[in-house]
DNA sequence: TTCAGTTTTTAGGCAAGGCTAAAAATAAAA
DNA sequence: TTTTATTTTTAGCCTTGCCTAAAAACTGAA
């Protein structure tokens, strides 16, 4: 049984590890976790000793087979539970995260496969993330950023790179949500920006709220 | 906001204040948390100094109003917590309690009260055990132990005192959960041991049993 | 290749919450 | 009323997980 702060850190280095390649440095570690590096540096030697990860002094660190199911299991649960506030208690998508980072260290493998059942074994949380099964796979998905798509082209809302409340209520306020239908009237190509069309509205965004957005086109 | 160690405490030191009467003492603490009673000392000094409990050396503990009211908010989440994984999740009564430990600590006044209304705000937990409101407050009941019921009497249980798996167990194999009519055919005086009817079943229980199901007399 | 800047690690400390062993207070028995 | 047994507290120590300050290692520009 991992502590609530292995945890935690076994998922920050999980989720840095998909957002870029190599290892993952102690500084960016500290910087997720709103830590400081040293703090990071013993913790991550500890993990190093259990073979939760590798770690090289100096050289950064990444998980092993073991460490990433765990990462991976606290990353399902977090997930799953967020689908249970969002579509049995009603929360809105904006509201979940912290309540799910305090349920996602429950232990007890019973209750986990209970409510994914009791929830219809959703394949993605409200954001739009892939829930990773028992084994820690994710269901591979296509998706590309809505920066990505050019003009005329057409793409379904499938997920968010950011979760932040202003994001997320940003988004809502121009009724784009999970599997909101977006068509790309213009792209401006010095800074990124697009005119596009949601239903019957059309919207101007920034490149950074474009670049925030995962879309599949058809 | 109190850790989870404090809530533990003061959860731990309301149950106490409930089975007998005067101050709580720290062996008793000690022994119900399996814990040293040095170790409670300490915190029962520190709990004391945040004013959520009455100390003087030697002379045991009591709550305040505001250490109470902690308590027994977390026994309203410890008990909804419970209703959930029962009726939700199809748990069986027996297996709820380990669970809700750890469930019982997550903050959030929004979760709970959604999560009571999406189970429709219920008295009791699976056990029987009122759940207190927002406020605290606990739904006065009169319930008696089965034990106090002469020959020939009929109850209906309500509840448990004992709720370890093996005890729970034993009832489920003589059909008896909450709701069950009991009526005692007969009982020695010597023992306190009792005949009883369930159903169209009849059993021999042992005062130990008896002393240990709430019942409802008509 | 050298040196200045950055990153990372080490060393030493702190608070929480637990423990053991020993001392002090209380309660019970003679 | 002593003496003995029990309960409770104190003192000192341990682990976890964090911190600051200082040292060490890396990196990149001159």
């Amino acid at each position: 049984m991992f502590s609530l702060a292995e945890e935690n850190y076994l998922k920050t280095i999980y989720h840095l590890e998909q957002d870029s390649v190599g290892g993952v440095s102690t500084n960016a570690i500290a910087e997720r976790m709103e830590t400081k590096p040293s703090s990071v540096t013993d913790m991550v030697q500890k993990l190093a000793e259990k073979e939760l990860l590798l770690y090289k002094k100096y050289k950064g660190t990444a998980l092993t087979p073991s460490g990433r199911k765990i990462a991976a299991s606290v990353i399902r649960k977090h997930r799953l539970w967020e689908v249970f506030l969002v579509d049995k208690l009603d929360f809105h998508w904006d509201e979940v995260h912290e309540i799910a980072e305090q349920l996602e260290h429950i232990h007890s493998e019973k209750l986990i496969t209970r409510l994914d059942n009791f929830l219809g074994n959703p394949d993605f949380d409200p954001h739009g993330d892939p829930i990773p099964d028992k084994n820690g796979n994710f269901k591979a998905t296509e998706k590309k950023l809505l920066s990505e798509l050019r003009k005329k082209q057409r793409g379904v809302c499938v997920g968010v790179r950011e979760t932040g409340s202003e994001f997320l209520q940003y988004l809502d306020k121009r009724n784009i949500t999970i599997g909101t239908k977006i068509l790309v009237l213009g792209k401006e190509f010095f800074d990124g920006s697009m005119i596009i069309q949601v239903g019957q509205d059309q919207y101007f965004i920034s490149n950074k709220i474009a670049e925030n957005l995962y879309v599949q086109t058809t």
